[in-house]
DNA sequence: GCATATCTTGACAGCGCTGTCATTTGTGCT
DNA sequence: AGCACAAATGACAGCGCTGTCAAGATATGC
């Protein structure tokens, strides 16, 4: 109740509230006396500034705005399921945060929107956070990254795969991890091999498919246009991406899915068609969620250091957001891991 | 850029900034063509209210900070792992946020810490948020409630099991809960069930525990203390306690873990001790999280409904901020499942 | 018809901070 | 000692809104 405010430190330490501001910034051109005079009252009294008032008077936000995907979070909560994908990077964004004084809020944002432009600004405007923190598949969103420029808001790019000049872009190389894993399964034996893709929305979708091809250009397996259905990246996608394969493919002895969900739901699937995986069918995923671990079979899956992507575009943003919006250069990209489990066999 | 403001609007409408503010807050004698010409006004200029001004100028802000564990979720990082029910507990709180514009911001709170009320009060000045939202074990912590009260911050408890007279409390019955499942064990033919504790800081811990007791002493088995080890609500510690427990309690045949990711690891740490859960050892766990549906065996567990506890407990709160603190009386009791699964099997 | 109560609207201060600019104090140099 | 210049500090406005209070408009009662 009894708010401590910059006129408390400054009648307590002797000094200008101005004086208080500059210690409290770190300005320079404050002498040590008077910079220890007011950290003393600020410790004794317990002060902290106010976001709002900070904010209002002009100096760049402590807030920073993660917009996550509304459709898929929406669909998280339908299903009364948590999000790991999203967990983990907001934990590493939080660990961050907690250690520059900064703060997060997540706001979901439906990049399906026609008026995405709009709520865009209406978001900007109403709590004009300090930065923005983009994950897929905002990151890779050509509408999203224009308001922000044109708002001149600072944000970093998780998981952003184009226009890779623009913002703070922390990301892995996804159409190698799919060429890998992929590669992984031919190298097994299969031939055959479908892919369950993410929703076209998400860039990585398209590069996971990439790299999928490559794989199979590269080891000379002709690509087939039937062996690719189009997922969701939800559970249940998979179980009917892997019933329209099953469906549709002749010989299929393996499937890739783009995420883990889907390769979850696919293991399910193909227990109704009766099929056992990965004795009848080979499978692989892409994330390595903490279920794919307990799956039966375990989940041959790619790691993707999500918390540490995050905890990487926190630094960055706020380094940014520090040296008053001067962008590092060049990109982030950081490193996965193919994990090899049961899911995927050789024939 | 642009930044559209009230004056903007009062401009435009040809009213002076206060009624603009009358209408936007949907206060009472403002006549319906003022309104109108108002709403037109804010409509056509996209405008939005800076959180940060409202917020100084004295209304009640609109964000709600919500205060987890920080322990835990560090744990949680470190293992680069999610956590899957704070995952849930966010998404229902942000599906309500989301309907009545309100915002919510992520706070790690060390429960443990010496200095937690200073930090506490740090956090209250510096975000001044209008509403707080306390997960487990915050939503039960004396002082945290305190500090709280003493601010006269409003805040909604989710899981709260102690004081129920503060605050908003939605919660499950923890007690009837642990006492079903561990009843279901018995039911089984167990009797020597051990017990994998949560951390004493949860005051959900020792319910599960008195629920356990319950169920014992109903049935005329005898509690015995050397079956009973404490756990931290961490994989590794059911592994841990698991292999404590089969290192002291001769005949066991049960164990009832107070979460499902101790759970988890129980199931690896009876492997091994070259036990097959179900097998040679049954096993309960807590929580119902999506591993729990994709083990070796599948655990038998009890559901709770966790983002629809958010979500309600962020209606009541935003219901409170709205209504002037005028506090709902009588507390939420959510329903909870038993789900039996594979994991505990008769003998 | 006039006084009184009620509704509707606006002027203005001020929330707690930072930016700008002015002022004071200190420093180096001749 | 005296001047130019830099460092240190403060006065003050104003960010965009809401609360208070007052004034004008309208309605109500007799």
């Amino acid at each position: 109740m009894a708010a401590v405010t910059i006129y408390d430190v400054a009648a307590r330490s002797g000094v200008s509230i101005k004086s208080v501001s500059r210690v409290l910034n770190g300005e320079p051109n404050v002498s040590a006396t008077l910079r220890e005079r007011v950290s003393k009252a600020v410790d004794e009294l317990g002060y902290r500034r106010s976001l709002s008032a900070r904010s209002l008077a002009g100096a760049s936000s402590s807030l920073i705005a993660a917009l996550a995907d509304a459709a898929l979070t929406i669909e998280h909560w339908r299903s009364g399921r948590g999000n790991d994908y999203l967990s983990r990077l907001e934990l590493g964004a939080l660990m961050e945060c907690r250690k520059a004084d900064y703060h997060l809020m997540v706001e979901l944002v439906d990049h399906g929107s026609e008026t995405l432009e709009r709520e865009l600004l209406a978001l900007l405007a109403s709590i004009r956070p300090g930065g923005v923190l983009l994950t897929p598949p905002n990151s890779d969103h050509g509408t999203v990254l224009d308001v922000l420029d044109q708002e001149g808001v600072n944000y970093a790019r998780i998981g952003a795969l184009t226009q890779l000049n623009r913002g703070i872009c922390v990301s892995m190389d996804e159409r190698r991890a799919a060429f890998e894993i992929t590669s992984y399964l031919i190298s097994l034996g299969h031939r055959r091999i479908g892919l369950i893709t993410g929703p076209p929305a998400y860039a990585a979708s398209k590069l996971r498919q990439a790299g999928y091809e490559d794989a199979l250009t590269a080891h000379r397996v002709p690509v087939d246009e039937v062996a690719i259905v189009e997922g969701d990246f939800t559970f249940p996608s998979g179980v009917q991406g892997v019933a329209a394969l099953l469906d549709r493919v002749s010989g299929l002895t393996a499937v890739f899915a783009s995420n883990d969900d889907m390769a979850l739901g696919a293991i399910q699937g193909a227990a109704a068609a009766g099929l056992s995986v990965p004795h009848d069918l080979s499978l692989a995923g892409f994330d390595d969620t903490p279920s794919a671990l307990f799956s039966t079979p375990t989940l041959t899956t790619i790691r993707q250091p999500v918390a540490e992507m995050a905890a990487e575009a926190m630094r960055g943003l706020i380094g940014m957001l520090r040296s008053d919006g001067t962008k590092p250069d060049g990109l982030v990209t950081v490193p996965h891991d193919l994990i090899k489990r049961q899911s995927a066999r050789a024939i």
